[in-house]
RNA sequence: GGGUUCGUAGCUCAGCCAGGUAGAGUACCGGACUUUUAAUCCGGCUGUCCGGGGUCCGAAUCCCCGCGAACCCGCCA
């Protein structure tokens, strides 16, 4: 068998460049500049996996560079699209607004101009975060500009092929008699409910009575407005089922990846790229969903949905990178509890990169390494200090007050690291975060008799003396015998109380550890 | 109705997309270790890789056929 041909630093990202390049150079067009692009949903907050289509055809850009071409990426918000519903954890009054172009409808959060402003925000806030570099276009200027027009134009007047071809694909008939474009209703300013019914293709304009839809199983009432919209400069946009085509062609689009979701759209605009506009499409990939944990919506209660703001509060920014670099298929269900395994795994690519660790296949390293480069966006430095995550949450478990040089003393007891850095300081913020948010210390119920109550506040008089017992650990044992209790029992009640566990480490240590007059007063609240 | 993904240790999963000795975490057992308790560290144990066929010198990995599970589309964007 045959040595297969290591691509580019040998991900998939480089595969698929290369695939991109080949079927460019088959149908002879340029490659001055390739451009990639990503649609950003501007319609609610923007989960984790919404994130990745970005960064994905980020890493294809760093691949086309990486061969010597030169890319950019399209960030492109869908800002006109309208609010079909609230989501959930966001104020009851936007049902007001149901319909209308969240550009249009004001920021429940009071910090933007708009409610899809926000949105768009807090996704870019987040490619920002990941060092991602990105040219932002809005919706709605794309669309007030007329950038769209001539695609537009030529759509429409093939609306009645465009049509049977959708109902051919994926079954749906709509388009067969509704032209795919959604005018801003000019009196009540919602989309949706304007249906477009006639094009004036001299003029270049459309003709639409405002008379209602149904979004899901409800029914949107129209204003009855009936108004003419210049699609040249009017508000209003392409359905999704054409409109992918008419930007790809606009901006000159070589690649997009999609979730499986919208995978029937990008066939159909795939096919009005091709026969309707004559611009051959673009390359694709397709991508699996991030699911929640349980492979079903749980409770989305707000502060659990999986932001990348909320993750960035647990881990890096390349351990974001690195859950969209590994691979691209396969369903995958994502949650926070997922950070520490990304953490350490991280850690671990960038011992095989600087060659501490050595694997024994070849092209395996390869591998790797190339992944390794990507996650740091082909611009890796050098190998940072680093503690394993599981370990530091434990630690941060323990230490809550003076969290940081407590946790550092005792890494450095542990031999673990030798001094004290500013990169393991971070750590220890995001690992304490972690411990604080997901192992609350919860106060348990502890069924404790009269003898072990005495026994109990004896010893927390001890601990809040001004003097240090000498050897607590048997001074424990001590106290617990000559009251007639079972040091084995004592010892467990002790752990219910300070740690919410039937175990531990050695007690007597472990107090010290924490503070002795903290561990009384904690005893006191039981007493 | 159409489509996609998943099935690997008791449990949760990685490895598959570019074939080359079956892997982690957890659980369990033992040790460092003290008057029994081990957070931490070290060592050990754990397999019909869902079933069947095919390609190959070689298949958990690629192809085909089943079985089971989940998700998406068939509103809209």
């Amino acid at each position: 068998m045959e040595e297969q041909k290591i691509i580019g630093r040998g991900t998939w990202i480089d595969k698929l460049a290369d695939e991109l390049l080949e079927r460019e150079k088959s149908l002879g067009r340029s490659t001055n500049m390739i451009r990639v692009e990503s649609g950003l949903g501007a319609s609610g907050i923007p989960h984790i996996g919404s994130l990745g289509d970005a960064v994905r055809a980020y890493g294809i850009k760093l691949a086309l560079e990486n061969f010597g071409f030169k890319s950019e990426l399209v960030a492109y918000s869908d800002d006109l699209d309208g609010l079909r519903k609230i989501p959930e954890g966001l104020p009851d009054w936007l049902k007001d607004h149901i319909a209308k172009p969240v550009s249009f409808i004001p920021d429940p959060f009071g910090c933007h101009d708009s409610y899809g402003l926000h949105m768009s925000s807090l996704l870019l806030d987040g490619l920002d975060k990941l060092g991602i570099k990105y040219k932002f276009q809005r919706g709605v200027d794309t669309y007030r500009n007329g950038l769209l027009k001539d695609q537009i134009h030529t759509i429409l007047t093939n609306n009645k092929k465009i049509g049977e071809k959708i109902a051919e694909f994926v079954g749906q008939e709509k388009y067969q008699e509704a032209l795919p474009y959604f005018p801003v209703c000019a009196n009540c300013g919602r989309l949706y409910t304007a249906i477009a019914y006639e094009y004036l293709p001299d003029e270049k304009k459309i003709k639409y009575k405002c008379s209602g839809t149904t979004i899901g199983s409800k029914i949107l009432d129209g204003c009855g407005h009936e108004g003419i919209a210049d699609i040249t400069k009017d508000l209003g946009k392409l359905a999704w089922k054409v409109e992918f085509a008419a930007r790809w062609q606009a901006f000159d689009i070589r690649f997009e990846a999609y979730g499986k979701d919208i995978m029937d759209s990008v066939k159909v605009n795939d096919w009005v790229a091709d026969e309707i506009l004559g611009f051959q499409h673009p390359t694709h990939v397709k991508y699996e969903m991030f699911l929640d944990k349980g492979g079903k919506k749980i409770s989305k209660s707000l502060g659990n949905v999986v932001t990348s703001q909320a993750w960035l509060r647990y881990g890096t920014p390349k351990s974001i990178l690195l859950l969209l670099y590994k691979r691209i298929t396969g369903a995958r269900e994502i949650g926070f509890e997922d950070i520490p395994v990304l953490m350490d795994e991280y850690h671990e690519l960038e011992n095989i990169y600087f060659g501490k660790i050595k694997l024994d296949n070849e092209n395996k390293t390869t591998r790797v390494k190339g992944l390794y480069e990507y996650v740091n966006l082909l611009k890796p430095s050098s190998p940072t200090p680093y503690v394993n995550y599981r370990l530091l949450v434990q630690l941060c478990k323990i230490f809550r007050e003076d969290r940081t040089s407590k946790v550092t003393k005792k890494l450095i007891e542990y031999g673990t690291m030798k001094e004290p850095s500013s990169e393991i300081d971070e750590l220890i913020t995001l690992a304490g975060n972690y411990a604080d948010d997901f192992d609350k210390p919860t106060k348990v119920e502890v069924q404790i008799d009269a003898m072990t109550k005495k026994t109990l506040s004896e010893l927390a008089s001890i601990l809040s003396a001004e003097k240090e017992p000498e050897d607590l650990q048997n001074t424990i044992y001590n106290i617990a015998k000559s009251n007639g209790v079972q040091p084995k029992d004592f010892f467990r009640i002790l752990y219910q109380i300070i740690l919410a566990a039937e175990r531990g480490p050695k007690i007597g240590p472990f107090i010290l550890d924490i503070g002795r007059k903290k561990v009384a007063s904690t005893i006191s609240e039981y007493l």
